[in-house]
RNA sequence: GGGCGUAUAGCUCAGGCGGUUAGAGCGUCACACUGAUAAUGUGAAGGUCCGUGGUUCAAGUCCACGUACGCCCA
């Protein structure tokens, strides 16, 4: 060893790094990974890197493609971790597959319509509602839509390509294109000429302040759509009136419902009773409350006593008193057809309304005695089984409310009876009008009881308003029609974790719902749907295309600008008189309705390459996906919308490999919160940490497998020290050595084969481990499963670092090349296989090494290039074992590594395998003068106070000896038990073969030795014996050894570098000083001490060291 | 309100058909090792296996009831 390698102009430019983005030819022991991470980054974008990835896999010259597909984020504020977990696994399979060969283009997508732009633009505006749209106008409004959504694009690319994801925004998709939108009312022609279209008037989840409705998944999108709120409950009499079987035996009778909407009353027209359940009339006291006789299920009475004006008395409860009170009971199926009197009379006029059929008793299977009466009531149009129910007993679907959920202007005309009870309620939100309605309801006598009932109910996802369920008219597709083949193909996806496939998603797609698809709003795709604005003269037509509309319309939608634009306004400005008006007054309008976005995403398959318009036979090519990835709640949303579309438009799998991944949580276990601060910043990450240890934090969990993750700066860190710094520290380490090789003028390393003649048994040992490390790597990136990955490259770099380099440092101080060959290998490799999890590291690494444009273009290692070498592994993991456990014995017999001691018997089942390489490590490692091997077979294990003890198997012997069996157990225990003539005694009980077994332990304390026992799987039968007495010679080595760490920390301590020469003057006690004169040649050489000087002070004085350099390298 | 699930070390979680000394990683502490390493090695402390009752020779494990929390659905 000689010069330093960085000195000076007049030296020659260091072999290593052979390439590098930083500054300066260096390695630096310490490093800065985030400032690599930048510098790699600003190279590959002025190189070209990625471009050249994708090209260099050149198809006609035979490379396969691997389709991915990206699935658009939606981006109206900056991405989180949720975003870049997602972005890091984008990144990794596509660079994996890339390194095995294939083509994968990737291309960036944004979702850009839908309620969150509009929301967004809204807050802007300083809106709240739709008629502050309506007058502004629709364009102005669309405009500031698509400005807020894309605002945030520019910071997106910038979070995107920190983390080292190469996708290619230059070449992006926007759901806002008119090639994407003409793509997407393209499927909607195809769904409606396939029949798999409708409009329907269903009840469906509605945001009253969006003033839409919601589609059913939208309902499953996160945890906190579901929220508790208390809502009144109350309970309300129907007095029959007759009508049905028992209709004059209960004329008069009060039926008590329950609701939790009173706001629904006013359109009540039928009551629900369970069939089998039992309903009790009770006759209320004609002092309490509520005289007359009250029907309500049979087993609620008691719950209902003191409402009904039963109290306690001496004699019994008021429960006791209600149950003696009941006057008759009957099956809930016998009340069918009762008929009873309205709570008020707006809907009386039949004629008008068709209600000829309400207020009556349905029998309904959902109805149970859980909670209120057993009765329940039931308004057409605000319940999805309340409509059922009423449309098979004729009874109308009624709204009382207007779209945006107030109540119509009609409550405050008087009714046919002249009334205006509810007049206050007209204009007012219907959960705003509950309390006049319970007001009323109390005035009129009709209430029975109040309660405020706490139970989770569902807010809009994006504004958080709770929703209510009301009847409006959408548009559908007929999931139902098709779903069974959506679950068959779904036997054609591979999803990660698996238990999706017929879990979460298989069980979704078998209970799938015709899915609403229209929004009344603004900005998005548009239904394309003409009809007639005349009823008498019904016409629909539907448009697929640009082309279609020109045709029909005369010229395309054009906006301000005179573009082709299918958005609102423009699309609405088309309009033509009705072919089949004979009179030519009605017009041929679109319906207004825009599409849910999701259809737009769904769409993204096709949409994204302009199908069916351009891009025909690449889609043939490059559909399905290979390979998609998204969080786990996408199984009720992207995931699902694509399949239906798919299923619905080319009878095959939108893609067929799927991570579906669980959800990044707080570091408190909690959702992520801006507020509660419970995250790292994820800029301050990237800025202390960098890109490739969040990426390993994140990939390493078990994130991917489904599981949730919660982040912490701890875990990110950990990565670090795992994985990024020992790649680094051996890099840095075969740099330092191979430039400093022959006094300076360096070494340039090259791959070595395992044939090699020169390997000793340890480079055999890692060149295995490489070879098993890349076949593990690809086995696990093969079948997606990236921690298995991790965990692979995580023991390798242990084994490198920790072992192979700790163990042949020596060979390094003496330019043994083919160590440094072997080195060069293992870690040329190790980058490779690494590339796809660290790819900036990864990259410095493997080009500082090998002077290649990037690791990203090189080919994945071949498995077959490393040959398998189970012999060497065992042997080294053997010999592994043994250090470790003589590591043990050395703490428990409280001998330090730096005093030698004279012998370690180790007694293994291989133990001749062991000689040579193997024992001299075993030597070194401990510090052990001499090794002294044995084949545990042929060793009287009793010399060396190794004994046996019994254990009884229980599982064994328990069926045969019942009770006893514990008694044999005690006896083993505590040592009551014999072998004699093969025949085991435990407890006095003879124990029959398979019943017990034998192990070695350690029964006899010896002096001056420590025993311990390897039973390990390769170890059994085995044990280690270590001489622990001291000799003074042995002891005045472990001196002389004290005294070289001191002069290292000395050196250190006087930042001398690792070749400098020096002066060396100790100053110790008498005994230290002899302990170092005998071992003077020692010290000398281990501290490249050209003078030592050894002044001897008193006996009790401490160990001074100075050193001076005497030859250095540097200036 | 219904259905499902979970409860084990300070934290995150393993614990096939019940088998007698309940494990891992992280964290904590001690010691050792260190001229590539920000590391590393060895060990220690830490447990009412949610509670109560039951089945059994034997229960963290099976059963019943209760408690707490989570998810899905009305």
């Amino acid at each position: 060893m000689t010069d330093h390698p960085s000195t000076g102009p007049q030296q020659n430019q260091p072999v290593y790094p052979r390439a590098t983005t930083a500054a300066s030819r260096a390695v630096p022991a310490s490093v800065s990974f985030p400032q690599i991470e930048e510098q790699v980054l600003k190279h590959w974008e002025a190189d070209g890197t990625f471009q050249a990835s994708i090209e260099q896999r050149d198809t006609s010259r035979g490379a396969e493609e691997f389709v991915f597909y990206d699935g658009p984020p939606f981006a109206n504020g900056l991405p989180h971790y949720g975003h870049l977990l997602t972005g890091y696994v984008k990144d990794l399979v596509p660079r994996y597959q890339t390194m095995r060969g294939k083509r994968v283009e990737r291309r960036f997508g944004w979702d850009t319509h839908g309620l969150p732009a509009e929301l967004s633009a809204m807050k802007e505006l300083g809106m709240t509602d739709k008629a502050e749209i309506e007058s502004l106008g629709i364009e102005h409004f669309n405009d500031a839509c698509r400005a807020n959504v894309l605002k945030f694009t520019k910071e997106w690319e910038a979070y995107v390509s920190r983390q080292a994801r190469w996708v290619d925004f230059e070449n992006d998709y926007k759901t806002l294109n008119v090639e994407f939108m003409e793509s997407v009312i393209w499927a909607f022609k195809q769904l409606y000429d396939k029949g798999l279209t409708y409009q329907g008037f269903r009840v469906l989840p509605y945001c009253w302040k969006d003033e839409t409705p919601l589609s059913n998944h939208e309902l499953r999108m996160d945890d906190e759509v579901y929220k508790d709120r208390q809502d009144p409950s109350v309970t309300v009499t129907f007095p029959v009136t007759g009508g049905g079987q028992l209709g004059e035996q209960l004329a008069g009778v009060n039926l008590l419902a329950w609701t939790t909407t009173p706001w629904t009353l006013p359109t009540n027209f039928s009551v629900a009773v369970g069939p089998d359940v039992d309903y009790a009339v009770v006759q209320a006291p004609e002092d309490g409350p509520l005289p007359g006789r009250h029907m309500l299920a049979a087993e609620l009475v008691p719950a209902y006593a003191k409402d009904l004006g039963f109290t306690d008395s001496d004699e019994a409860t008021a429960a006791e008193a209600a149950e003696a009170a009941v006057v008759s009971r009957h099956r809930g199926r016998d009340l069918a057809g009762l008929r009873y009197q309205p709570l008020w009379d707006y809907y009386a006029d039949v004629e008008q309304w068709g209600t000829q059929h309400a207020w009556q008793v349905v029998v309904e299977d959902y109805i149970t005695t859980t909670d209120g009466t057993g009765l329940v009531h039931q308004a057409s149009a605000y319940g999805e089984e309340d409509q059922r129910s009423s449309e098979e007993n004729g009874i109308p679907v009624i709204l009382s409310v207007d779209a945006a959920g107030k109540f119509l202007p009609m409550f405050a005309e008087p009714t046919p009876s002249g009334q205006t009870p509810l007049a206050e309620i007209a204009g007012v939100q219907a959960f705003e009008a509950n309390r006049a309605i319970i007001q009323r309801l109390a005035a009129d006598g009709r209430l029975v009881r109040e309660k405020s009932y706490v139970h989770s109910y569902p807010h809009c996802w994006r504004c958080r308003t709770p929703l209510m369920y009301k009847a409006v008219t959408s548009w559908y597709v007929a999931v139902t029609e098709f779903k069974d083949r959506m679950v068959e193909l779904n036997e054609q996806i591979n999803w990660i974790p698996e238990n999706v496939k017929h879990g979460q998603f298989g069980k979704w797609l078998e209970n799938a719902r015709d899915w609403s698809i229209s929004r009344n709003r603004y900005w998005g795709s548009p239904i394309p749907v003409w009809v007639s604005d005349d009823p008498n003269y019904p016409r629909t037509e539907v448009y697929g295309s640009l082309e279609e509309l020109k045709e029909a319309f005369g010229d395309y939608p054009r906006n301000a600008a005179g573009e082709p634009d299918l958005h609102r306004p423009w699309i609405d400005q088309l309009t033509r008189p009705n072919p089949d008006d004979p009179t030519g007054k009605s017009t041929m309008r679109r319906v207004e309705d825009v599409l849910d976005v999701w259809f737009d995403s769904g769409s993204m398959q096709f949409a994204q390459v302009h199908y069916p318009f351009e891009n025909r036979e690449w889609f043939e090519d490059h559909h399905p996906a290979d390979f998609i990835v998204e969080y786990i709640g996408q199984t009720r949303g992207w995931f699902y919308t694509m399949h239906i579309l798919a299923t619905a438009l080319f009878d095959r799998p939108a893609f067929t490999n799927v991570i579906s991944h669980g959800i990044v949580l707080g570091s408190d276990g909690q959702k992520m919160s801006k507020s509660l601060q419970n995250y790292p910043d994820v800029n301050e990450v990237f800025d202390r940490d960098g890109s490739d240890a969040m990426r390993w934090f994140l990939m390493s969990s078990p994130i991917l497998r489904g599981g949730n993750l919660i982040v912490t700066e701890e875990g990110i860190r950990e990565g670090v020290r795992q994985v990024l710094l020992p790649m680094w520290n051996a890099w840095h380490f075969f740099a330092l050595y191979a430039n400093t090789a022959r006094r300076g003028a360096g070494y340039q390393a090259k791959t070595v084969t395992s044939d090699d003649e020169r390997l000793t048994p340890l480079d055999h040992y890692i060149l295995a481990a490489t070879g098993d490390l890349v076949r593990e790597v690809t086995a696990a990136l093969d079948e997606f499963s990236v921690a298995g990955a991790c965990e692979a490259l995580r023991r390798y770099a242990e084994t490198l670092t920790n072992w192979y380099i700790r163990r042949s440092r020596q060979r390094f101080y003496d330019e043994d090349f083919t160590a440094y060959d072997v080195l060069y290998t293992a870690l040329e490799t190790f980058t490779r296989v690494a590339a796809p999890l660290l790819p900036l590291v990864s990259e410095e690494v493997w080009r500082g090494l090998t002077g290649g444009r990037s690791v990203h273009l090189a080919d994945w290692p071949d498995p077959a290039d490393y040959v398998k070498d189970e012999r060497a592994v065992e042997l080294m993991e053997l010999t592994r074992r043994i250090a470790s456990a003589g590591s043990a014995l050395r703490k428990q017999a409280k001998r330090r590594v730096r005093q030698p001691l004279a012998r370690l018997t180790v007694v293994v089942p291989q133990a001749r395998a062991l000689a040579g390489t193997y024992e001299q490590i075993i030597a070194d490692e401990l510090n052990i003068k001499h090794v002294d091997l044995r084949e545990a077979d042929e060793t009287d294990a009793a010399s060396w106070g190794i004994g046996q003890q019994l254990v009884v198997n229980a599982r064994a012997a328990g069926p045969r000896l019942g009770k006893d069996v514990q008694q044999a157990i005690k006896g083993a225990k505590s040592g009551d038990w014999s072998v004699s003539d093969g025949q085991v005694t435990a407890g006095g009980l003879e124990l029959q073969e398979g019943e017990y077994t034998l192990t070695t332990t350690v029964s006899e304390e010896l002096t001056d030795t420590a025993v311990t026992v390897l039973d390990d799987a390769g170890t059994s039968g085995g044990f280690l014996v270590l001489d622990t007495s001291l000799t003074e010679e042995l002891i005045a080595e472990g001196t002389a050894r004290d005294v070289i760490r001191s002069i290292q920390a000395a050196r250190k301590e006087a930042d001398l570098h690792v070749s400098d020469r020096i002066s060396t003057t100790v100053t110790a006690s008498p005994e230290t000083i002899a302990a170092v004169e005998a071992h003077a040649d020692l010290v000398k050489a281990e501290t490249l001490s050209s003078e030592l000087h050894l002044l001897q002070g008193e006996t009790s004085e401490e160990t001074r060291i100075s050193v001076e350099a005497v030859e250095t390298a540097r200036a």
